[in-house]
DNA sequence: CATAATGTACTAATGATAATAATACACTAC
DNA sequence: GTAGTGTATTATTATCATTAGTACATTATG
């Protein structure tokens, strides 16, 4: 597995942050684990064709968010979760965003089972991912 | 009640999402039923103290959503729920959008049966409110 | 019919930001 | 020392949110 992580540059949703995205969602996923390298800055920005700004805004960001730690020289690796916050700001982001989808959820005319229903669904595949193994090069 | 819409100015989200958002949660939470009018673009502008085009730009897009029916001359009215999309695409974005909060809910270090609880918990506050009587003007 | 109120359309200008570009620097591994 | 790594800096371009001002079309009211 060479390189996992594809981006959409037409989308509305800027690059560094699907790259972001996809990175924690990996991780979320259990794809890569605590000490995975990520790519280089470099190496990432040249295969996905962009520039190493936007690779590097990222990494910037994942290191913010606790999700890697980055060792100049080295490069980035997967943090150890046990480091990573969960403080009360990050919990209401988190019911901010869950409102948001249920909004848009009752309105589309969907039933609270049915969301409820999708919410596990979506869940079962990030668990499921998670004990299936994981796919180490 | 006059106004209960509140922007933050200085947010990263723009303001004729805010509108949006909070417009289409208080459809969701019966706060606004079939019928009910919403304040009149100059009007709101006035109030908010942003300009009209911000406010009719939000109503644009509540209007593509399905979510408000507009009658140039009379106002801007919220639609009949019957009359919503709820296609493939609307499904898919909302899968998307849980997997986003998944992953994030995950990687703070929340179990499988936090997520789902509090995300039971806000539903119940929708709900809630739907079925706890509407507070109409 | 006349007037006011409504949503809509258009053009222009400003500020913020995403992204690219080209360097240069600092640290680490071999 | 050399190569590979992340970081920092400055400049430039393009896009977009927002404001601003104006005009138009439709509807409600009297």
């Amino acid at each position: 597995m060479a390189l996992w992580i594809q981006i959409t540059p037409g989308s509305d949703e800027p690059i560094y942050l699907q790259i972001v995205e996809q990175v924690g969602e990996a991780i979320a996923k259990g794809q890569l684990a605590v000490g995975d390298k990520l790519p280089a800055v470099r190496k990432l920005a040249s295969e996905l064709v962009i520039n190493p700004n936007t690779v590097a805004r990222a990494y910037t960001i994942l290191e913010q968010t606790g999700l890697v730690t980055t060792k100049t020289g080295s490069g980035t690796f997967v943090a150890d979760p046990a480091l990573r916050s969960k403080d009360a700001a990050d919990i209401n982001m988190l019911a901010d965003r869950i409102d948001g989808i249920l909004s848009r959820g009752l309105n589309l005319g969907l039933e609270s089972q049915d969301i409820i229903a999708m919410f596990k669904d979506r869940l079962e595949k990030f668990i499921k991912t998670r004990q299936g193994g994981r796919q180490k090069k």
